[in-house]
DNA sequence: CGTATGTTTTACCAGTCGGTCAAATTATGA
DNA sequence: TCATAATTTGACCGACTGGTAAAACATACG
């Protein structure tokens, strides 16, 4: 029996530019246009490459779309894997919509590439959403309760509160565009912290 | 000086059921695909019609998408028309939740429609945005911070406050798919209604 | 240098896109 | 009934879609 039926080459310098710039193009595109109205074309273009060059890095268009999907799905669940169980509830909620806040300050087109996904009926990681997220957010919810057992934090509906999380923060990089017009000059981060920290603190508090 | 260039004839019988069957179809189509993602061929076959008879009641693929945002947008907007300066804030304020959760549980393609479109950069109804709606929500904000001046409810920031309505009312609409994956078998609707009135009285009481 | 490997381009394919046209079909009303 | 108008169809157009093949080019290394 013999190991490696691939050889396994180390990347190139060339491939792992162009395998970056590749993604990165890919983020953009997809995440304004949604799978299905985004083409290869567009993404070999905003990558600097011609479209076969590209297809000679990844196989298809659906290959890339499903790496940057599967990487993404993890730093998008990571501020959530770190609120803490032992750590003083409001506090924890709060570090929470904190984190997930930044995350939409400082990668609005992630947030976009998902909420294009789901919107659009979550054809791709159906099966993630109802694995690993469901898990990883009742794992969560268990603590929650917990929290309210102990008179730590209001007595509000786990999951709920969850979702009203992710609609809180994850709004000001899906619905930039409506936010900035409604809000005019004002730069919508600047309150935002500020607003969500109170409604928080309001909510949970007993 | 002479009347009707156009002799402007009524309405037929088949015109009326097929205009209301494609505008109908457009909507399904236009609301899961984005407008880039979804294409006549499968509008027309969703309406039961053939590609070159949908084209004859609509001049192009663009056309319906307008119409339908635009007459989709007034629709969307009377929750918060609705919302009277003269009645009791909190009560208004969550009177004007509790409409536009029932705009999710009831017209969620609709939700998504305008989610897709925001999402994706607002190109066909960026004036709106930045017009009727800026328009409509500023005058609304007059009232809130009257409401605030008067003691009747917290003082939080009122754009943030309509975002915040918007994003948690919308998100069980245009999330739907995630939504029920992680609650499973539990029905979203059952328990937000419950939840979001508990968040917005905690979140608006002096 | 030369050769093997990695990279890019040109030309191309079959299928689909939005949309047009004229002919065929159906409904309407005197 | 018949003629007129409304509706539907099939055949078609040029542009674009995702993807392929092979040749041309660049690079690395003995």
């Amino acid at each position: 029996m013999s190991f490696g039926s691939k050889p396994e080459r180390p990347e190139t310098r060339i491939q792992q530019r162009n395998r970056v710039a590749i993604r990165a193009a890919a983020l953009k595109v997809f995440s304004t246009f949604g799978y299905r109205g985004s083409t290869v074309d567009q993404i070999a273009t905003e990558a600097g490459l011609s479209k076969p060059n590209l297809l000679y890095y990844f196989p298809s268009k659906e290959a890339i779309y499903r790496e940057l999907l599967e990487t993404l799905l993890e730093t998008w669940l990571d501020p959530l894997n770190e609120m803490d169980a032992d750590g003083e509830p409001v506090e924890e909620l709060i570090g929470y919509v904190r984190r997930k806040l930044d995350m939409s300050r400082n990668f609005p087109r992630e947030s976009r590439l998902f909420a294009n996904e789901i919107i659009q009926g979550a054809p791709q990681i159906e099966t993630e959403l109802s694995g690993s997220l469901k898990q990883l957010v009742d794992e969560k919810c268990v603590v929650i309760r917990k929290w309210i057992a102990e008179g730590k934090i209001a007595d509000v509906h786990p999951h709920h509160l969850i979702f009203s999380i992710w609609s809180l923060t994850q709004h000001y990089a899906d619905f930039d565009v409506q936010v900035r017009a409604v809000l005019g000059k004002e730069d919508p981060f600047d309150n935002a912290e500020t607003y969500l920290t109170q409604l928080f603190t309001r909510l949970l508090r007993v």
